[in-house]
DNA sequence: CATGAATGAGAATTCATTCAT
DNA sequence: GATGAATGAATTCTCATTCAT
């Protein structure tokens, strides 16, 4: 998608510049509100050379998203193919998105009022096979994860997507314009309801803490064995009750 | 919600004959592709009387939203107040949203398209004031269901209450179009991921009460730290041990 | 196609207006130049107005068409209905249509342009629809005079027509612009070309008789063979002569 | 008409591949519906280029009747001047163009519509010349042929004309898209009911032979003077007769 | 010769909405 | 309550055409 050619054609940018203001146009006025004659007077071309250009109104809006979405797919490539932990990758893979819906979710409604609850299959369709290709990431990171234990292995994949993503949308909607959104926090939270070893275990944690001190001051002991469950559901307990 | 007075205005005759074609073709063509006329049109009217009765399009599609919303409360305020199990009855609750969606996914993306995504600040509004109606009955019962420790208690109820809906959604605009659309059941594995004792704690929380019991009883105390899950399907084992 | 009610609607009334406009700018200026904007600004109505009642630029010329073709049948339909000789009946039809060529050629041109050489099959279907109902008239009369002897009854019906009409057209199409065209005088020469018995003869008749007569005179003789060609091919009294 | 030099300039061959397009593309759309950078684009070439060979898109069209008129002059010229019987050349004339309408009607059309029926003067003057060179073709044989009393001699050759090409035109209007037009049969019928001795003549002839016979009788001579129709099938009997 | 990019001037529509009757 | 007529503003999209390179 980029050109590493160094010398852009002409059209080129004049491409990319179009690009960057119907961008700018639709995160602040909306696609109706936006017009394509605003843009080009705005760049200060003719109306026409936008249509050469991209062919409709809703083909910017499509080119708009591909940049977009070129540019997201770089960033989570960047995370899914970096070393360390899965969940990690995992975590930062959806804070990036969220992070990505923070700052510019007023585009990304955009495209979702358009291309997935719109009526237009091609922008549909476009959404689908970007989405196809940005969520098979988190896909493969969701079943490495169930693998490790670290996800809830009885979940299918597409439902935890599906959760994520959701839950996500629908706080940011739920934030609607208000400038400082905490969408990356409650993305956060979101992923840990998801991962087992923090599903509700602070409870059991307070509980297993309140135990072992009993325990400690029971039998005057006092070494740092609470952390357990490392993996998730794990039998160990019933170690400890055979003993 | 429902007009008690028996003898319907010609007036309302004629409102409710448009609520319900508008209804029909925003489900079909959606919002953009429907016409005030086309809608006089196939009732035979004069496309003034439409403006007559809700005075533009958009109050349509919100008279429209209010008849959908005002059904799908009542069903819900039944279901919210019927006897037996908290966890049942949201369940129940959410299972009637999934079975809506399922039902009329075509009119709720409307709504959603128009009103949350869309750009009409009164249509928004007016959604958000059904949605906080209906809401309310679940966030209720998920504050209840996190006092009995069915639903984890450190997960904020809105942030559940976003994972259900927003999931939900998510499933519901995956499967476009499909016939058979599985969101009831898979709505239904949303909620088992967010109910406590599926999360993998049973085991660990039946361990947990016998242990601290006879941690207790070893050491003569009594406290009530047990109470937790009351509700829950977990203290069953325990009884039977104590037996 | 007439109403014969007398208080014409006020939408009635614009209807025609606008009709009779569009026919004075189609004549004027062709299709192409001509603006449905132009026309509403003429009147001092609204372009939507003119798109209410007509759907469509090519509908507007649809329906000047209409009218035409209304007042010509009309017309057509007295001359075929008028008491007297089917030859001069059908002369009189040809007469009227190269009148109507004559005085509105402009018009025609832009009905054959769009139309029948044009690429809008609406368009086209429905002046098919009009030359069928309005060649109809002439088609019974050629074959009236077929019978009758007066046109050759070796030549289909519909290749008379073809002759006919074709010719005129391409007389008035030769003329081009001519403000004193001579449709009419050329159409009823062509419709002599057609008529057995005028088929050239007249002058040749006129000498011939002539001549006959000298002839006869210098002979002695003073048989009837003058009243020749009274309905046709009748050279067969030469052979009863001859006996 | 056709270049005789035998290396075709690269410029050439490119505009050769043009005007073949062009044809093709005007032939199966019509002049609105085909536009220039369709051409270009199933060429493989630059818009621009199609421009800077024929300056305009009429001028294209312009080529292309250039070209359909120089192929057709030069079939009409073989006609004209193959040895024998004028009415046969005549006819062999008519017939050309009938089969030429019979194939390549789809761009006669847009010949006429455009240039003849069209606004565009230049085209237009174009046309008119074109066919005046052809036509003139048929005008000497339509005299000679009338001095051969072939052709009824007191109908101007221009209305001949007028009559056969119109009636063609009609012809082939009214088999729109009829992928077996009976064109040529049609044609060659139009020329029957216009050659004389088809023309209801016989008794004419009948009537000069008598006369002929009595003024033979009366000043005792019997010289050829019935020369009149030498080709005519109608001569044969009178020989018969003097013999 | 050829090109690719830019243009620009419409022009036809569409439709929600208003209002007098 | 209902209607039919009129509105009118706004917008997308089309394409022949030009021109510097």
């Amino acid at each position: 998608m980029a050109d590493s050619s160094k010398p852009p054609t002409k059209g080129a940018r004049t491409r990319a510049t179009i690009l960057r203001h119907a961008a700018e146009s639709f995160r602040r006025d909306g696609y109706d509100d936006t017009t394509v004659a605003s843009i080009a007077q705005k760049i200060g071309i003719s109306e026409g050379t936008v249509f050469q250009h991209f062919g409709s109104k809703s083909g910017l809006l499509g080119a708009v998203m591909d940049e977009f979405y070129a540019e997201l797919h770089a960033t989570a490539l960047d995370i899914a193919g970096s070393p360390g932990d899965a969940e990690q990758r995992f975590r930062n893979l959806i804070d990036a998105w969220a992070l990505r819906a923070e700052r510019d979710w007023d585009l990304i409604r955009v495209f979702t009022q358009r291309a997935r609850y719109g009526t237009d299959p091609e922008l549909d369709a476009r959404w689908k096979e970007h989405n196809r290709r940005y969520t098979r990431l988190h896909f493969d990171l969701i079943e490495q994860l169930q693998a490790q234990g670290v996800l809830k292995d009885q979940v299918p994949p597409a439902l935890i997507r599906d959760i994520v993503f959701g839950a996500i949308e629908h706080i940011a909607l739920g934030q609607d314009l208000s400038p400082h959104m905490e969408i990356r926090e409650k993305a956060n939270q979101v992923v840990d309801v998801l991962v087992a070893h923090h599903a509700g275990q602070p409870p059991i944690d307070g509980r297993l803490e309140r135990i072992e001190r009993k325990l400690d001051a029971a039998l005057g002991r006092g070494d740092g064995s609470v952390k357990v469950m490392p993996e998730g559901r794990t039998g160990d307990g019933s170690a400890a009750e055979r003993a």
